[in-house]
DNA sequence: CGCCATAATATACGGTGTATATATTATGTA
DNA sequence: TACATAATATATACACCGTATATTATGGCG
């Protein structure tokens, strides 16, 4: 009984009798790197990036924190794994041969921005980390095919690429990083006085578009800003193809 | 001498001698926020931010940790002012009256991406927390003024902001996240073969763009999504203001 | 002068990643 | 079948982390 902490925790290892030293027999299945992974994100999705450590990603497994080192080189290795597998629910969505290059831009950032939604705990990870998994890439690969057979120079092709995810990304970090910050004002005697504060230091345009705009409607302002970009490369493109 | 570790930091504390265990007199001025942010800041651009402990800044400032808690409730609320400190260089970037909303937005945006650059490993800063710092604040209320004044719906108006700032913030946490990661792979070996793994996965058109967009040009991808996304809403404007 | 707020130190506690050593089992080979 | 070796777990230890608590010296104010 070393621990007596962590009892909030699930701890729901089925494992009831705790494994010998060594190598555990045939019997008993060896931890695999999958299984860490999915007791990992199931921990973060339940308490948050802040206390997803080693030792409690073990205590839920029933097993000794080192375990984890044989299928980890370290903890930025297995965050590594864990942010490939989030963004892997991402990997077969469906596509459909003939659809516009739109369409299709459309389709990968809903997605993509659907696969963040599911896991809102690992944002900071795509954040920090660059997305290299070997789906990500298939996808990457058919969108630029369709792109550039509609027209768009290479490096335009690249740059639409690029900005759709990055404005996905961003665009998710902000709404999910506003979320618990603009909770505790809901007893509404803290958003008066910030609005007589902002009214006072003379930002009346910023108080007027709050009130008019309010609740903020991320989804709406997601598409918008979309179909904003997509409509901006198009007109890029039409203008590739008739040079002058 | 308790400490034998941390040599390698640089401990530039020019106060020589040990303050005593109370209050410091008057001629030794005592520690402030400023001066904690500042270094903290400095330790942060030398060392990157996973490395920023209050005991770090503490010995850094001469000074024992738990001195930061007369000034910082927490750790979080130090780097929120952290954060707040790497921001307040947009504050006042001269804003010319007359322009038109796309410059002032144009400008917005680039203000932002200087700022972002000047603390790189403040970035993952920036893509947690809200910006809500009263410079900013301002910089947004006279943006919103331009675009309410030149015909853009509240609306609209708000979703550009937001937008913008988004597609900013989130193309720097790419092109600075993605520049460690692509260094190692400079002895060409690794490049090479990474390429031949796509190609043999069948993602052709992956390596071709890779290799006519080498190196990746991210000042011209920045500019692009954000005239992209410009034209974009310029169109909504127009139709916004002829309405059917 | 005495009092008290201020601003520093000292100490301690529980949590963290992980280096090292050891123990047990499975597996491949002679 | 016997044995070396690889694989997989535990045990222990260390340095560092944030910070709660208590103590101490100074400055300013009555």
């Amino acid at each position: 009984m070393a621990s007596r902490s962590y009892g909030h925790l699930g701890e729901s290892s089925p494992r009831p009798k705790k494994r010998g030293r060594g190598r555990p027999p045939r019997d008993v299945q060896p931890l695999s790197r999958d299984r860490v992974l999915r007791e990992a994100l199931a921990l973060l999705d339940e308490h948050g990036l802040a206390s997803l450590s080693i030792r409690r990603i073990a205590l839920r497994l029933g097993v000794t924190p080192m375990s984890l080192y044989n299928h980890f080189a370290n903890k930025d290795e297995l965050f590594d794994a864990l942010h490939e597998a989030a963004l892997l629910e991402i990997t077969t969505p469906t596509i459909p041969r003939r659809i516009s290059w739109r369409h299709l831009a459309m389709r990968m950032a809903t997605a993509l921005r659907q696969a963040l939604r599911a896991h809102p705990q690992a944002l900071p990870l795509f954040a920090t980390r660059p997305m290299r998994s070997p789906a990500l890439l298939r996808v990457a690969d058919e969108v630029l095919q369709r792109l550039l057979a509609d027209g768009f120079p290479v490096q335009q092709a690249l740059f639409l690429l690029d900005c759709v995810g990055v404005f996905t990304i961003g665009h998710a970090l902000a709404e999910f990083g506003d979320s618990p910050a603009a909770a505790p004002e809901k007893d509404g005697r803290d958003l008066l006085a910030k609005r007589a504060a902002l009214l006072k230091a003379g930002l009346h345009c910023l108080v007027r578009v709050a009130e008019e705009a309010s609740p903020h409607d991320y989804d709406g302002e997601f598409v918008c800003g979309l179909t904003a970009l997509l409509d901006g490369f198009e007109r890029l493109r039409r203008r590739a193809r008739r040079p002058r």
